[in-house]
DNA sequence: GCTTGATAGTTTGATTTAAAACTATCAAGT
DNA sequence: ACTTGATAGTTTTAAATCAAACTATCAAGC
């Protein structure tokens, strides 16, 4: 185990090699799911399927709270809305009660979408994580949330 | 454990869950590096550090070999690499060997970047991992290592 | 009511990214 | 030598990204 012939690795240089696995395993299911999305001929890209995965759970919610879901930048969901706007899968419904809302709606498009492209995610996740435990995972959820919770505390700044 | 009063997860929900946990501890830590070398008033990218850290450790290999070590594509390869001779931190060296290959090295200033860079970089990730031992990274990358073997053997086409 | 600060969305501009089509080079088998 | 397939790099194009500056709206306190 602590044998000299193993060449020791410090806590930073581990750290670092999490991250790279972790890009690792992000980009292949990326590609897996595209992979999959493509043999079945729809032309959806990754980004909109994880914007359509939410609205999914919940329909009808503003443009910051799915960018707030998906990691990403207001004015990106700016552009991504438009694009899936375009393509008929969801419709913006300005807010009554807070007109600087737009609200996102599924279209019967993006409702349909579900039923095809639903089984194909949980498909490709489930492969990944074949022989794991429950536990397994929650283990590795809970790594990384102490992992961020570490870093917002000295840059509290970021949300 | 199994009371009725707690939401029960499938696996595949909580596999989603956990790469929406991945993405938003990677993009801390990008943040988190990329403010710490803009407080020292660096002109340098968080993706050029990703492609010096590598060079650091080895001098002179050609962009494909870059390009898979940072996860990229060699054609993003290019642009980066084009953006880091302009600013004088690499050079590209035709090899004689295989004269496909262009050698990438590190300038002058390409070397001396390290000796301010990396400690920061260190100190992030130590700042992340502040009270974890070394198994438990160990055992987080052993699980990433397993679901990219999984995907793997049912998509061989992705290197 | 009015001001002030916060929030939602947009626009603009620059960067980063990957896919696909392309050129050049190598390497292996005939 | 010659073909064939693989590999390295480039170019082009379309997406996606964020930061910063901007408009519109709300909400709280005076």
């Amino acid at each position: 185990m602590d044998s000299s012939s193993v060449i020791k690795k410090s806590k930073s240089d581990l750290a670092i090699e999490m991250g790279r696995t972790m890009t690792e395993l992000r980009n292949l299911l990326r590609q897996s799911i595209q992979l999959k999305i493509k043999e079945h001929g729809i032309n959806i890209t990754f980004e909109m399927l994880e914007v359509l995965y939410h609205l999914w759970q919940k329909d009808g919610i503003n443009q910051q709270e799915i960018a707030d879901l998906t990691l990403k930048d207001k004015s990106s969901m700016t552009y991504m809305i438009d694009n899936m706007v375009k393509r008929d899968m969801v419709k913006r419904v300005e807010d009554g009660l807070d007109r600087r809302n737009k609200l996102i709606f599924l279209t019967e498009t993006g409702i349909e979408l579900r039923r095809q492209l639903h089984p194909w995610i949980a498909e490709v996740y489930d492969l990944a994580t074949e022989d794991f435990e429950l536990k397994n995972l929650e283990y590795g959820i809970d790594m990384f949330q102490k992992m961020i919770l570490h870093l917002r505390k000295s840059n509290p700044s970021s949300d």
